[in-house]
DNA sequence: CTTCTAACA
DNA sequence: TGTTAGTA
């Protein structure tokens, strides 16, 4: 997989990316203090997105928007390697390891439920286990 | 002018 | 989250 690289590749400052994902700045922000996401930044301390960056905050705003609140998406998204994530560090190809399988699963289901629409025979799951993630 | 951090009428 | 202050 060669274009991850690309993907990879810091970009674009906070304020294409507030265009591109329809996000206020402050959200952007907060949601890198709570680790969703974690930016390069540039020697100006000027925070620097990779396109993975960005498709990650739709994921996030897609969340927010279904009212799953920051410990939820954190359950949902892969954590983020600092390593493989970092446009700083893009020389170095690190491999992104691999998690537990049933986890993994589950959470790509999770992900699958959450993200794309709810099909019919499957919100036990969401309004039974996972009811915690989401706002009061 | 754009972005950053910190803080709160 | 919004928003503002004071910088870089």
């Amino acid at each position: 997989m060669g274009d991850e690289i690309r993907r990879n590749m810091a970009l674009f400052p906070i304020g294409i990316v507030m265009k591109l994902t329809d996000l206020t700045a402050r959200q952007i922000r907060y949601y890198e203090q709570h680790e969703l996401i974690m930016p390069a930044r540039t020697s100006g301390n000027q925070r620097l997105f990779s396109f993975n960056d960005v498709e990650r905050l739709l994921e996030i705003k897609s969340l927010i928007e279904k009212g799953v609140n920051i410990a939820g998406i954190k359950q949902v998204l892969s954590p983020v390697n600092k390593e493989s994530d970092d446009a700083t560090v893009l020389n170095e190809h690190t491999e992104v390891k691999r998690r537990e399988l049933t986890d993994k699963q589950l959470h790509k289901m999770l992900k699958q439920q959450l993200l794309g629409g709810n099909r019919r025979g499957q919100v036990s799951l969401i309004q039974g286990e996972l009811s915690r993630f989401f706002n009061p």
